[in-house]
DNA sequence: GCCGTTTTCGGCCCGACTGTTTTCAGTCG
């Protein structure tokens, strides 16, 4: 219900903002959509319990409306705006160079009701007849609608990242550039990013941006100048993506990665705080009057504010300027702090490594020690293993770590949790494993009750060591399983079991917000790649920027733990 | 429409770019 609730509330915006509502009211619906987004409870509790108004931005009339729709599933403000405007207008907000006061005056001189609307009065040449737009503006937004469609909306973190570490490299490479930065939503560690935006300190803007341009790779050029080039390069699958590469000055790099990695509401925030002390922070530096208080580096920005330095990771304005915090912002854990990788596939199912093959390049990266987890019997397309075929696997895993020195192999497993909650192989089995990780692949529709109750079930197997990627989601593919998430928290808090944060960028699960619910609990969590290839081992990355989101701490996490710590942590549960 | 170490009313972040403009509105990040 929070995200279809988060969704109205985003829609209410949009149409004040097109019916020219009071920016402040408008700004008030964007803050509850964002909250409700970000809300690790279920709403209709939270209004059972009648403590809506301890929702952040939620105060009297916002707790109403929320009230009215978990009650009715509508909400007045919303449907009377629906009578008004059509359903469609929203859509057009989403299109690069058409904002509210664009859509409106389309939809009033023209009668433009949604997309394909638009598009006909583009062709037909009428758009650009309106008064305040022209041949270029007309130009603008059709090349907005082309790349949208293109573009398909957001990339997964896991295909922009390479994408922008090759190209910041190769920025790195021309003549005169002195530094190279990844900024926006990438250095984040969001989940999915809009654009990539790059930041170059070079001592030749104009000839580094030219380069840019001319890479090879690049699709479109939508800008070059001195200061700033914009281009699309392709995707695999046939997207686009827009790279942004701004030349930016010694005195002002500071600021200006600060400014331009975001996000928009944690900048907010801090600009608050530099009015209040009669200063202006802007991409430019912390300015009193004239004079630049800060600028250089990002650390003095915050250092002058006197609020502790923040990870770029968690700069989303939830709660990470508050004092207290300040502590756990610097025990965050570190990809240097992962000792082992305890969820990975071989060919004996579904991967394509063996397992001599995954343990090298683990040690390779310096992990002291690894599981090898393969699907049980039911995961039929996934190859997995029957008992048998188990059996023999369990001691092929013994021999391999007997053999392979500088690195401990340990038995897992990934067990079904079946339909019905129990697991997919009997106890004993279990027992002969290291450690367990339980997941569900199957029924992952089934109504909220039953797929907590599965989950909670699977806890309370005593050999179950971590759920694995609990929510099941596929990120932009699939819906997460509708968990109360409070129960499944509560349970692994009871039965001393770890929830997986599976690393593989298509999965991010549990997600930053679950994580951070988790560990708040006193959940333990173990970020795992679940890697079907000796490459994927690397996702371990995407792994621990979603943690640090979570605001997840160094001794949080089961796989920065010691060998024999470790060791000890399993047994604890065990009979 | 929310919110409070300048409180219950009067604030609520900032600058650049672009195109269509005789002084600025709209969009974007």
């Amino acid at each position: 219900m929070n995200k279809e609730l988060s969704g109205i509330f985003d829609q209410i915006a949009d149409l004040l903002e097109i019916q020219g509502a009071d920016v402040f009211r408008i700004n008030s619906y964007r803050r509850v959509a964002r909250s409700l987004k970000d809300l690790t409870s279920d709403v209709a509790q939270v209004a059972g319990e009648g403590k809506l108004t301890d929702i952040p931005g939620v105060g009297k009339g916002q707790a109403e409306r929320i009230k009215e729709f978990v009650e009715s599933g509508k909400i007045t403000v919303h449907e009377e705006l629906l009578a008004k405007m059509p359903a469609g207008l929203p859509g057009l907000l989403e299109i690069p160079g058409m904002g509210p006061k664009k859509v409106a005056l389309a939809w009033k001189e023209l009668g433009v009701e949604n997309v394909q609307g638009l598009k006909q009065v583009i062709d037909s040449g009428k758009l650009a007849e309106l008064p305040g737009l022209g041949a270029q503006s007309v130009k603008k937004i059709a090349a907005g609608l082309a790349f949208l469609e293109k573009s398909g909306g957001r990339t997964p973190l896991g295909v922009a990242w390479p994408i922008a570490q090759d190209l910041a490299e190769r920025v790195r490479a021309l003549a005169g550039v002195k530094r190279v930065e990844i900024a926006g939503s990438l250095r984040r560690g969001a989940e999915t990013i809009g654009d990539v935006d790059l930041l170059c300190e070079s001592t030749k803007g104009k000839q580094t941006v030219a380069a840019f341009t001319r890479f090879e790779g690049v699709r479109s050029v939508l800008a070059s100048g001195a200061t700033k080039g914009s281009v699309t390069v392709g995707l695999a699958g046939g997207g686009e993506l827009q790279v942004d590469l701004r030349v930016v000055p010694a005195e002002s790099f500071g600021a200006a990665l600060q400014y331009f990695t975001g996000s928009k509401e944690h900048n907010v925030r801090l600009r608050e705080r530099a009015v209040k002390k009669k200063w202006k922070l802007n991409e430019y530096g912390l300015l009193e009057g004239e004079r630049r208080v800060a600028g250089r580096t990002e650390r003095s920005i915050y250092t002058k504010l006197k609020v502790p330095y923040v990870p770029p990771e968690l700069r989303e304005d939830r709660g990470e300027f508050d004092a207290e915090v300040a502590d756990r912002l610097a025990h965050l854990v570190e990809l240097a702090d992962i000792r082992g990788d305890l969820h990975m596939h071989t060919v004996a199912s579904d991967g394509r490594s063996t397992i001599e093959e995954m343990a090298l390049a683990s040690r390779a990266l310096g992990y002291e020690y690894i599981a090898i987890a393969e699907h049980s019997k039911s995961s039929a397309i996934a190859n997995g293993l029957s008992i048998e075929r188990m059996e023999q696997h369990i001691e092929d895993i013994r021999e391999a770590d007997k053999r392979i020195k500088g690195l401990t192999i340990l038995v897992s497993t990934e067990v079904d949790i079946l339909s019905n909650g129990k697991l997919d192989y009997p106890d004993d089995l279990l027992a002969e494993c290291d450690l367990v990780v339980a997941s569900i692949h199957s029924g992952l529709s089934q109504e909220r009750s039953k797929v907590t109750a599965r989950t909670l079930a699977a806890m309370d197997n005593p050999y179950v060591t971590m759920i694995g990627h609990p929510s099941g989601r596929l990120i932009g593919k699939r819906e997460p399983m509708d968990l109360d998430w409070e129960a499944v928290m509560a349970r692994a808090v009871e039965t001393r079991t770890a929830l997986e944060l599976n690393a593989s960028w298509q999965r991010l699960d549990v997600k930053d917000v679950h994580a951070r619910q988790a560990v708040d609990a006193g959940v333990m969590l173990c970020i795992c790649t679940d890697a079907h290839h000796t490459d994927q081992l690397l996702q371990m990355y995407y792994g621990v920027v979603t943690a640090r989101r979570g605001w997840v701490g160094q001794d949080q996490v089961l796989n920065t733990r010691p060998k024999a710590q470790l060791r000890k942590l399993l047994a604890r549960k065990r009979p």
